[in-house]
DNA sequence: TCACTTGTATTAATTCAATAATACAAGTCG
DNA sequence: CGACTTGTATTATTGAATTAATACAAGTGA
């Protein structure tokens, strides 16, 4: 598994590790079943505190991606699983209620809000990897 | 114009204070052209630094909610107009990306991310003041 | 005009999230 | 069984964001 961290991006490095593992996921690069290194082997990869990727690993299992199996290691879960699913869908209706408050505020209609992520999903087409 | 704050929310005060103004003008409450109270006497309502009514003040204004005219005072900016229109579809776009960066990630289809937001829009129905 | 009220700028203190240092707990698997 | 490897927990450090203290700048409008 090859994760990149860029150091002064503003972004936390455990983030980074996170937006990195859902997307390999995302991507069918890593799949269900296939073991993430240990914490303490990725950290030493990064040069980076085992503490910073333990905490990635623990965002990643509360949003369901993976499962740990305490001493035996960590594991991408089955992301067809209705679990998973329903652990992805709670987080991004988070974000869509985030989303329709603001736009409430901004007294901006609903349909012109549908509308404006039909346009930026045309826009954005290829999901590229790097951010 | 009323505003309240509440202290151990996590939510900086400066955020509150956008946030509330934002909320008044979508409402109806604050009209085109009426004037926010000045940055001290509102700072003295709250019990807070000048500064960070301030702050929100300049963040205001940013977002094109607001006009600050030297030493005059600060007044609600015409929402009508396109220069304010096109600002605030500016911020919601940032927001829009994201969300459908985040929905790539979790390799949740468009239309299910569409549907979602009907769904969420309906649900979600009286828009609260009170968060 | 010119005192007063407005927003601005600079610097410091504080708070809090992110990272690290270090030690612990426990299941695996030879 | 028991050493080893795994994740966990606790505490400290650091750095950035928030808030505050204080002084400045400038247009208003009586």
């Amino acid at each position: 598994m090859q994760i990149h961290i860029s150091a002064n991006d503003g972004v936390p490095i455990y983030v980074q590790i996170v937006n990195q593992v859902k997307y390999q996921v995302a991507s069918g690069r890593l799949k269900a079943g296939d073991e993430l290194p240990p914490i303490r082997v990725l950290a030493e990869r990064l040069i980076v505190n085992p503490n910073t990727v333990a905490r990635a690993y623990r965002e990643l299992e509360s949003a369901g991606l993976v499962e740990k199996r305490r001493t035996a290691g960590t594991y991408v879960s089955d992301q067809g699983s209705p679990l998973a699913r329903r652990e992805r869908v709670r987080i991004l209706t988070e974000r869509v209620d985030a989303l329709i408050a603001e736009a409430r505020q901004m007294d901006i209609p609903k349909d012109d809000l549908l509308k404006l992520i039909e346009n930026r999903h045309a826009v954005l087409k290829p999901a590229s990897p790097e951010e």
